[in-house]
Formats: C-alpha cells, structure tokens, sequence
DNA sequence: CTCTACATTAGACAAAGTCCAATAATTGAA
DNA sequence: TTCAATTATTGGACTTTGTCTAATGTAGAG
C-alpha cells in the first residue's frame, strides 16, 4: 500500500491522477479524509472543513464527497441508519462498529477469512463482502 | 425454527408471547411482515397495511417497528443509506444485496463461516456480526 | 360499566441528503 | 496573459426518513 497523502502536493497529485480537477474545496476535504484516517460523516467533514474559515458549503462537501466515492477514491461505510460514513482506506477491510459511542475501527481483511459464500444468481456479480462486527461495552444498560 | 405465524391466532399468540397487547394495528403490521418473510422497509409496511382501507398511521408503523425490534420479532437490516429494511427473520443469517434493484435475500448462517475476527477491547461484547454481500447484474452499466 | 393505563393519531418537527439556477473559478488555446 | 468555454460552487428550497407531541381513542381488569 502506498503511503498515506499528507501534504497539499501529494493530494493535488492524487486528485489529478483521478483526473479531479483540484479545487480549493476539494483539497480542503481531501486533505480533512486523508490527514487523520478517520471514518468520517458528511457533517464532521462540513464542520472540520470551516473550521478556520467557512468556505465550504454543504452542497460542495456532498458533490465532492459522491465524486471521490465514484472515483474510488474513498469508501461508504453503512452501519448506522442516521448518515454514511466515508473512509478514506478503500483497501479491501471489514470494520468493528461500537453501537453505543458510533466509533467505527478497522479489521484487515488478511486477518479474516470468510467460507462458504453461496452461489450467485446467474448473471450477477459481487460487488463486495461487507463484514460489520457490532460490539458494546459488557456493562452497558442492554447488557 | 418454529412455523411462521401465518393466521390471526398464531400472530395473536405470538405478540401475546411477547407481552405486546395485540391491537388491530398491531396485527395488521404483524401479518404484513409475517405472512410473507420479506425485506420491507416502513414505508411498504405503511402502504400495505392501508392497502384495503386506511387505518394505520405513519407514526403507529413507526411506534410498532420499534417495538417489534426492542422486543427481539423482527431485526434491522443496515445496507441502503435511505432506509432501514426489517427482517422477520431472528435466526442468525446473512445478507445478500442487490445494489441495482434493492432486493435483498438471506444467507444461512450455518452455510457459512468466518474465521479470524479480533479480540475485542477489554470489556466489550460482541452485539452481532453482520455480513453484506453487494451483487449486481455484470452487464449493468458500472460493470 | 367505568376507570385507568396504554395506543393511536395528525401534523409539526428534525436531520441527511439532493436539486436548482445563479455566480465564480479553472483551464486550455491563442 | 487574456479570453471564452467549461466546470465547480453556492444558498436555499426541497425531499425523504424518522421522531415527537399533545389530544383523542380503546381495551380490559375489577
């Protein structure tokens, strides 16, 4: 895997390489998904993006966010019904999902081997295996 | 795996079961999701349960899945960002999901295995494991 | 039958995400 | 460097899914 694109250079290359033209915005966002490997929401990324100065609008995040998605840039995560989460790893993984905190954890996907997978309806193809292992804390109320 | 409730008594046996008072909204939502073990999401359960005549709002639909969940009848299924699907189904299994068509489909659980999954944080439990895998049509238009 | 606790309801509300038409920025070519 | 053409960004209206609330309705124990 190569290494993680930190600095304005390397992200403009990135973007380029996906022929995304790099606008201000989009290196803003690119830069909040990329710096620190979170798991992050639409929302976090709106705020973290205007953190100095408000320069991004909730349009532009969405428009770029589906753009890297499309590009392969990055990857939805679905595991909680209120928003998507995009993670900027797009590397096959699974993920650890803490129902109560919402904090979401990678699984390497060499660590985990998954047999007997049925069959597919004629015609049809994998797209990918999400694999979500959701966990609480032992002494949370539901337990 | 016990039978499926199909009749009025049975359903009426199981919410009875399960402490829930077996209103006429109630059973109405109950058969809808029993009698055919489908996916459905709250708006086809709202649509189906008025079908004949109009006599459950969109609230009770709400108010009854939720209850239906807590109580451990039925199950959330996490795959579409739009809206949660709700499975009849309790039984430990899988899902197989058709990105283009939303249909979604069970895999058995003991047809399938999953071996290497991490050691849990300290004092955390393992709520559940869910497996997604995302199929398509392979002459769709992203193939 | 009546009383009380619980269920249902319409509609207001909230949050996530999309759409639109106007404005602004970027880019390639001259 | 400048210009025109393409492409991106924007605020705000809109849509959809789901929740909340306060008022009304219902069921069933006694």
């Amino acid at each position: 895997m190569e290494a993680m694109p930190y600095n304005r250079p390397m992200l403009l290359a990135l973007l380029r390489k996906h022929d995304i033209s790099p606008t201000h915005q989009r290196l803003e966002i690119a830069q909040v998904l990329f710096r620190r490997c979170h798991h992050l929401s639409a929302d976090q990324i709106l705020v973290m993006v205007n953190k100095r100065h408000a320069e991004t609008s909730k349009a532009t995040v969405y428009n770029t966010l589906n753009l890297f998605r499309d590009c392969g840039l990055i990857r939805e995560v679905i595991v909680d019904p209120k928003r998507v989460f995009y993670d900027p790893n797009t590397e096959p993984h699974h993920h650890l999902y803490n129902v109560d905190s919402g904090e979401i954890t990678d699984i390497a996907a060499d660590a985990l081997s998954v047999s007997g997978l049925p069959d597919l309806p004629p015609g049809m193809v994998t797209v990918g295996v999400d694999i979500i292992v959701r966990i609480r804390a032992s002494d949370s109320l539901l337990g």
